[in-house]
DNA sequence: CGAATATCAGTGACACTGAAATTA
DNA sequence: CTAATTTCAGTGGCACTGATATTC
């Protein structure tokens, strides 16, 4: 097998941020963060995502027909329906037919969804704090807006 | 609460970059990815994880032990041996005793491994590409660097 | 009837923990 | 004996596809 034989070789290690090598830092970091996440959520009963759910639902101040939840979650409906069983069942959220649309489902809290809301926030807000802390407030923004990008594509 | 009254606030509609969307934009982008790479994989009968244990050992250059592989990969050593089974069972990859440590084992790219190799690496690159080609190089540069900087901190 | 919405059923990919075997 | 390396066994998270009811 031919090596390379010239001193070049000494000044090519890094350079190059080739999309395999962001595509496997992106998959290491998103792993990472789920850990930690996973670790905090553990206390409260809750997984990542059941507790993504249950900050979206939140958040949209109204309740949700799954379909949105899933747009917003970005999976495919079918994923939702066993998300929302769980957490439904640790009583933090309820279904309701809608009653203008009865093929769709109304997701919303229940009192003590609201009550644990607080915890799980601060769960995921810890937990994201340990991964994105090391970047100063104009990296996160510098991230968020290239990670927003490829979002946005994703969608299309 | 005290809500900006000024005229600034139409300055900063979206500028609050918290660490708890950065983590639900890295899920998100990180899902994309793979559910890109499955796809153009499947024809190769090789799933996202074990394409890239593929090119990792290629890219090593000499047979590794499946603790770095488990270090390079991120995940533990139990991980590694459920993932390589598959992929020597495809006749890509051997397992053979270290000599030198004889609770090692190393694991090398076979001649079948060795062929397929493009076509994965193609496969990857593509998938990658359309996650990352709306970048432009220096921003991919960029978010290279951010991501980089959180990995580092994973391994702490 | 055709389209949309949600659910049922089954599967797959992937990483984890804990315990055991082998060797240094 | 202690530590390191790998593997065995079992489990959990999570998202997927395809098929089926219900309703618009």
């Amino acid at each position: 097998m031919p090596t390379e034989h010239s001193a070049a070789a000494q000044l090519a290690p890094p350079p190059a941020d080739t999309p395999g090598e962001l595509a496997d830092l992106l998959s290491h970091a998103a792993r990472h963060l789920r850990r930690g996440s996973t670790h905090r959520l553990a206390p409260l009963g809750l997984t990542h995502a059941q507790a993504r759910l249950l900050c979206i639902v939140a958040e949209a101040g109204q309740p949700l027909r799954m379909a949105d939840i899933a747009t917003r979650l970005g999976v495919v409906p079918r994923s939702v329906t066993t998300l929302v069983d769980g957490v439904e069942a640790a009583g933090l959220l309820v279904r309701a037919v809608d009653p203008e649309d009865r093929r769709s489902v109304l997701v919303r809290l229940t009192t003590g969804g609201r009550r644990l809301l607080e915890a799980v926030e601060g769960a995921r807000r810890d937990s994201a704090e340990g991964v994105f802390g090391v970047l100063s407030p104009a990296e996160r923004a510098e991230l968020g807006g290239l990670l927003r990008r490829l979002c946005r594509e994703a969608r299309a």
